[in-house]
DNA sequence: TAAATAGATGACAAAAAAGTCATTTATTAA
DNA sequence: TTAATAAATGACTTTTTTGTCATCTATTTA
């Protein structure tokens, strides 16, 4: 569904706003740790997105990652967009790049509602609120 | 959502599924055309499918590919089984492998719940009846 | 201000997906 | 039975995605 480093990212940032919370900033070391990532790649994935606004980050000692208040309210699918784009909100389900209400594919009424659901629940999903199930050990990003 | 491969399978089984009401079978080169999809591509594509016995074939002159009754009920889910692997239907949104309901992600349930909608929408569109929309003009598989 | 820490940066490497090509094999019809 | 046709086959190339590494820069604290 989503890109291996768009599934990275997401981890990423649901742990990060975890930590945040208690206003901790997070080490790469740590974050590729917890959400069973390699560390180079994570590090770039996170630099990516520090630079497109949806994370930040302090260099030095008691240095690493964290999330401001704005970026507390990002939803899932604002870093879907950012990373993947939105072409799975939007594009034709049999990759047809004409494909429109005018001019639908066999597909096209049916994959235009399943992505909407799709959108909706991504956009519905705020990582200030994700962060709280792991909080309450009611969801787990690492097996243990 | 699926891979350029599988959505080239979905789009050539369409049209040849529309052919083959005719009792027709339908050349590479037609196909290739119809689906705007590259020639040499969509034949290895077909090929592949033709061993897994989604799609009929016969060499030679008059030859060609075709779908017999039994390939005619089949859905766009066993198609993108057959190509692409059920883990669209079954697999973690965010690529965790232990996550189940026991060990849940953060999205798990809302995850389940799109992944059905979408078993469920490729499940019940059948080769046989896509075809029909063409046939009505109510769905294209080319800009004109 | 020097040493240690931790992210920033860019070049590189490996693997997977997408796409191409030349040749072979099977079938049909003249 | 031979020539033409069309799929089968496998090796190859390109592009994209995924992942690695060495080095640089900024910050903090002793």
């Amino acid at each position: 569904m989503f890109s291996k480093t768009c599934e990275y990212a997401i981890r990423a940032l649901i742990l990060i706003s975890q930590k945040s919370k208690n206003g901790c900033k997070t080490g790469i070391k740590e974050i590729a740790e917890a959400i069973d990532a390699p560390e180079p790649f994570i590090a770039k994935i996170l630099h990516d997105l520090s630079r497109k606004g949806l994370v930040q980050s302090l260099k030095g000692p008691t240095g690493g990652f964290y999330l401001d208040k704005h970026s507390l309210q990002n939803s899932l699918a604002d870093i879907v967009k950012a990373v993947d784009g939105d072409k799975i909100f939007y594009g034709c389900g049999l990759g047809l790049s004409y494909c429109s209400e005018k001019k639908p594919c066999p597909m096209h009424d049916k994959f235009v509602k399943v992505r909407k659901d799709i959108h909706e629940m991504l956009q519905s999903a705020k990582l200030g609120e994700l962060q709280e199930q792991l909080e309450g050990k009611l969801a787990y990003l690492k097996q243990r």
